[in-house]
Order: C-alpha cells, then sequence, then structure tokens
DNA sequence: GGAGACTGTCGAAGCGCTTCGACGACCGGC
DNA sequence: GCCGGTCGTCGAAGCGCTTCGACAGTCTCC
C-alpha cells in the first residue's frame, strides 16, 4: 500500500478494456454492460485504486471539496461549533464530498485564494455576523456558498438557522402555559448585541413579542459569564422584581451559573423559580436540576447547509432562507 | 473575478516568458533574474492568478494539504477540540498548506481514502486513544502523520501531548506548598478511563505518584458530569474524610458542578477545600471563584504537531515523543 | 431486408501545472 | 581568441483523469 499509487490505466489493462471505460463505470456517464463493470469493478478491488484527487479535479473542473469556514469573532470555540463542523463533514461525506477547514484569520482572502485555485466548489460559512466583510467577496465568488446564520442584509444570499425569535417566543409561551407572570430573558453578554450578532438579537425580539402578546411583564438583559458577574446580575433581578418566576437563559457559559446563583440565594428550581434555557441538550441534561430547554439543533442545522450547497451545486434552485423550527426539551426545572 | 479562472499560460503571456518561467518564479527552484521576477510578478497581480491546485498537485505529487482526523470517541464535542482544530489549520498555514476535516464516521478507510487519492500529504490526528483502531493503519501508509494524545504502543509513530502525568503532578505540588495534607483527584467519567483513554489515567498517575511523593493522603476518583452525581461524590468524599481540603479537578464539564456543590455544602473555596484544575483557561476564569488551574494548551499542541508532521515531510527525523510541560495559573481557588 | 436508432466500447485530446534537458549569452582564464 | 562554466530562459514531456466523437454491433419497425 506504500508503493507507487494504483492508477486507472493499471485498472484498465488488469480487466482488459480502455482506460475511458474504466471511468464510465466509476462516474456512470455512460451506460456499460453488467458484465463489464463487474470486471471493471473486481479489478478495482483487487488492485486497491483510488481514483488521484488532483488528476480528477484537473480533468473534470470539480474538485469534490467545499469549504468549512470559522467564525470570523476572535476567540469563539464554543462547543456547538464543533457540533456544526462534524454534522457538515458527514453530511458532506453523503454526497462524496470533503471538507477543508478555513479559519477566520485568513479573513476574505483566504475565501478567494481556495475558490480561485479550484480547491474547492463551494463553502459554507458558520455563524456570520451582521456585517460580516466575507458577505460581498461571497455574491461576487462563481462558487456556491450558504451561510450558517443571517447578516444585515441577506438579499442574494442562502442562509440556514435555528429559528432564534420562534425559540424565544417559544420559551416564554411555556412560562405562560406554566402560570409564570413576570419573566426574564438573560442573554449574551453585551458585547454580543452590540457587535450586532443576529442569534442574540433575535432571540431577545421573540422574547419581547411573545412577552406581549401573552400580557406578561417581562425584561431582557444581557449577561457576563464570570460567576461572580452572572450573581450579581440575578441577585439584583430578583431584588428589583420580588414576583419574577420564569427566567429564559440564552447564554452558554452561564447557564450553570444562574443555576448555582440561584441556589445560593435560597431560591428553588422549579418551585420559587422555573428556567428554560436555550442551549445544547448535554448542558441541560447535566444541569442541575436538569434543564427545560430549547437545544441548538447543530446536527439538523449543518446537514441543511450541505444539502443546499449541494443542491446549488447542481444548479438547482434553493431558498434564500431556510428557519428551522425550535423543539422545547421539558425537564425538571419548569 | 467569476469569469474563467487565469491559468499560467496568460500569465506568461502576458508577462512576454514561457510558461516554466511563472513556475520557476513561483517555486523558486531555479534561478531568474531580477527583471524578469518582476515582470512576472506584476502580471500575476495584474491578471489575479491564482495555481490550480488540482493541477500542481498532480504534476508535483504534492497536494499541500494535511488531514485533520477527528477523535474516534462518539460524541466528543468538548470545546478544547476546537481550539486543537484553529491551531493546526493556523499553523498549516504558515506552512502554505490546507487542512481537510476527516470525521471519525468513516474510520481507518477514510484515512486510507484521502491518503490513496492524493488528496492529502500528511495527517494530523486529534486525541487518539490508547487501543486506537486506526494506528496500525498509519504505521503502513507512505504519508507521514502525528498524533496528538499517546496510543498504546506508541513505537514508530510521533506524538505530541501536554505532560499529563506532569500536570497532575503539579497540581499536588502546589496544593502540599499550600499545607494541604489531604487531598482528592476528581476524574473523568468511569467510562472514560474503562476506555483506557490515555490522559485521564495518565492525570491520575501523575497525581498518585505525587502524593506519595510529598508524604500526603490522597484518593482519586471517577466522577461523572451531572451535578446531582457530582454533588453525591462530592458529599460522600468530605463526609468519609473530613480532614480532606485540597481538591484536583480534572473535568471540564464538572469542574462548576463541583464548585455549586461545595457551595451548597457549606464550604467556602478557598478556606475551607482549596480546588485546582486542570481545563482550558476560559472555565477557569469565569468559574467561582476563579480556579488556580492547569491550562490545557491546544493552542501550542496544535503548532507543534503541525511543525513535527511538515519536519517528516520534508523527510526529517522528528523525536517520536514530545511532551509539553503543565503551566500553573495561580488564581483565587487556592 | 434495410434504414434508423440505440448500446457499449474505444482512442485521443485536453485540463494546468512541474520539471528535465537543451541552449544561447556572457564570464573569466590562459 | 577560444574553452569551460554559469546563468537565465525556453520547449516539451508528462502527471492521471474526464469527456467527446467515432464506430462496430444489435435491435426495431415498416
Amino acid at each position: 500500500m506504500s508503493g507507487r499509487a494504483v492508477t486507472i490505466a493499471e485498472v484498465a489493462r488488469h480487466a482488459g478494456v480502455a482506460v475511458s471505460t474504466v471511468s464510465y463505470v466509476l462516474s456512470g456517464k455512460r451506460t456499460i454492460s453488467a458484465d463489464t463493470r463487474r470486471r471493471v469493478l473486481d479489478s478495482i478491488n483487487a488492485l486497491g485504486y483510488h481514483p488521484h484527487a488532483g488528476a480528477r479535479s484537473l480533468a473534470s473542473k470539480r474538485s469534490n471539496v467545499i469549504a468549512l469556514v470559522l467564525p470570523l469573532r476572535a476567540g469563539m470555540h464554543v462547543p456547538v461549533l464543533m457540533r456544526f463542523a462534524t454534522a457538515v463533514v458527514t453530511a458532506a461525506r453523503r454526497f462524496d464530498h470533503d471538507v477543508l477547514l478555513l479559519t477566520a484569520d485568513e479573513g476574505p482572502e483566504g475565501i478567494r485564494r481556495v475558490a480561485a485555485s479550484a480547491l474547492v466548489d463551494a463553502l459554507v460559512l458558520m455563524d456570520v455576523e451582521l456585517h460580516d466583510r466575507r458577505v460581498p467577496l461571497l455574491r461576487e465568488l462563481a462558487e456556491p456558498s450558504v451561510l450558517i446564520g443571517f447578516p444585515a442584509e441577506p438579499a442574494g444570499l442562502t442562509c440556514v438557522d435555528l429559528d432564534f425569535a420562534a425559540a424565544g417566543a417559544r420559551c416564554v409561551a411555556h412560562l405562560a402555559e406554566r402560570g409564570h407572570r413576570q419573566v426574564a430573558l438573560l442573554g449574551a453578554p453585551a458585547v454580543v448585541y452590540e457587535r450586532g450578532t443576529g442569534f442574540a438579537r433575535r432571540t431577545r425580539e421573540g422574547f419581547t413579542a411573545a412577552v406581549a402578546a401573552h400580557g406578561l411583564e417581562g425584561v431582557a438583559l444581557p449577561c457576563e459569564e464570570t460567576f461572580d458577574e452572572v450573581h450579581a446580575t440575578v441577585a439584583g433581578l430578583l431584588a428589583s422584581r420580588p414576583a419574577l418566576s420564569g427566567l429564559v437563559v440564552h447564554n452558554e457559559a452561564a447557564v450553570n451559573h444562574v443555576l448555582g446563583s440561584l441556589r445560593q440565594l435560597g431560591r428553588r428550581v422549579p418551585q420559587d423559580v422555573a428556567v428554560v434555557a436555550i442551549c445544547p441538550d448535554d448542558v441541560a441534561e447535566r444541569a442541575g436540576p436538569p434543564l427545560t430547554s430549547v437545544l441548538i439543533p447543530a446536527e439538523e442545522v449543518g446537514r441543511e447547509a450541505v444539502r443546499l450547497v449541494m443542491r446549488k451545486l447542481e444548479g438547482l434552485e434553493v431558498p434564500d432562507s431556510t428557519l428551522l423550527p425550535p423543539h422545547l426539551a421539558i425537564r425538571a426545572s419548569t
């Protein structure tokens, strides 16, 4: 296996057919008799043939590789990104494509580079920002792309994401059903709102609208991520709103701190305060108590992004915007 | 930018030289006069030329891509993996290489596929297990590889990792310096030890050896990751060992639960119990109180892995084993 | 039974690049 | 003034694959 690689010419010789016949067996682009096909496939197995990716890409103008571009935001290391990444890779393999990983460090130039050098056929961008520097480039690129998340001006782009507004609203509706009248949203750190990250704002909008629609009283606060700051926020909130009994937490890093803080303040969950989180399932399950939550459907989003980009590669029409509906898992915290 | 791609022939015509001259300007493999070089480079810029990756790989037998292989372990989504990944990509770009992301789903076959199809020149495997199915394959592959983590039989392989034994020992030494006599290690979930994951075992060995060396009393326990189980473990530990005053936690998901549990049991950190963690810096910083910790140097490990694999690609000798020394950051918890 | 339409296979022309050997032009040394 | 050696450049031969046009051989239908 470590000698010189097997070529299509050797397979053809071994099977007693022309090189082009082997190629057509592999691609299925012309009809081949069952008998010949079997002989060729047997030879391929016998010799352990794998087509040379570079040669294939040169001749066919398709690399069968898509780029997966990491978020621009520095220091983004949240676990959910890894889920997106593995979901994208797994889905891409189903379409017989591989995935090239690109960091934000290179910025738009990196995207241009891999596209212009025909390293990749298409691009999936994770977790785009509202005003993402890379978005204008995508519009002028010949290669199709799909964004996970929504920029401020999504016209002419293909975007996929969890419907965060619906997720925020779903959490409020759940609390309203349970009879809570005064609720609060603990969201992302203030800097995230200032940066204009789409999902944080959209959750807040969904929350606020649902609070009004259900005739509740509600407040939405940003939430930092150290225990001490979380504790101060929670304590302040409870002090200023004694009747508050429902909490929506949309901050993966702060979720456990919120629960710890409530425990320290002597509030029982869910008897005194009900808590709904928007976070990955494993975080919700491991919390004390396990949290009712809207999960971030990373696998589903990744799969959908790949499906869309593959359709675009085939020249098919795709919707500009795909919003995946939130799913609420009820656990012990409400 | 979206028209047909620029080729080396067009650059050559534009600059008034032969195709091979352009190639030599780019590769530097033959001397080119300063004057010609400048004309060629100007043409490259003017036309926006990017060499076709497939053609280059076909002609040169180098794809300038390395594979990054995710851990085999299902459901591994810990944040630290994302750091490895970004570190590897960033480091690879410094060597003018890109990174192809491979999931564990495909197993050894996936590795064989990308190697045999010349999609990648070399491989980096993240977080290998003690008895990893992919390791035998790596030995017979012509392409060089580097492992992050150590399998049971590392002979003939190149491995990089944090020196977890030293990390465990360093934590014990720190607690001993602070005057603690009775200490405990809360490690990974039991299933991780059973699976034989190297880093969990090595931390425990380092811990145990250091406890003996410092003449302390110590116990090492596995630790599950739900709040309730962590709480039971912590409560049981404190009940059975009233004099226990130092805790080493090597479990990223459980760290905040341990602190919450101590708070609930009325033990102050660090006055009643000192806590040292082995976990990423951001988790330690955000904890309440901020934790003295040995950080997982993901960036450094990733960079070193790439450096080694590049040296192997050049045919240079590299050490079989690279252990990065632990670094202890002292914070409020000890 | 022959025209026309398929079927299954082949050969050859690229795809865009690297690299090898060749070859003028120029240099210094005798 | 001529020889051997660099230096800088060129042309052409691949690298391994896909795809186009060609072409025997079969089938179908009137």
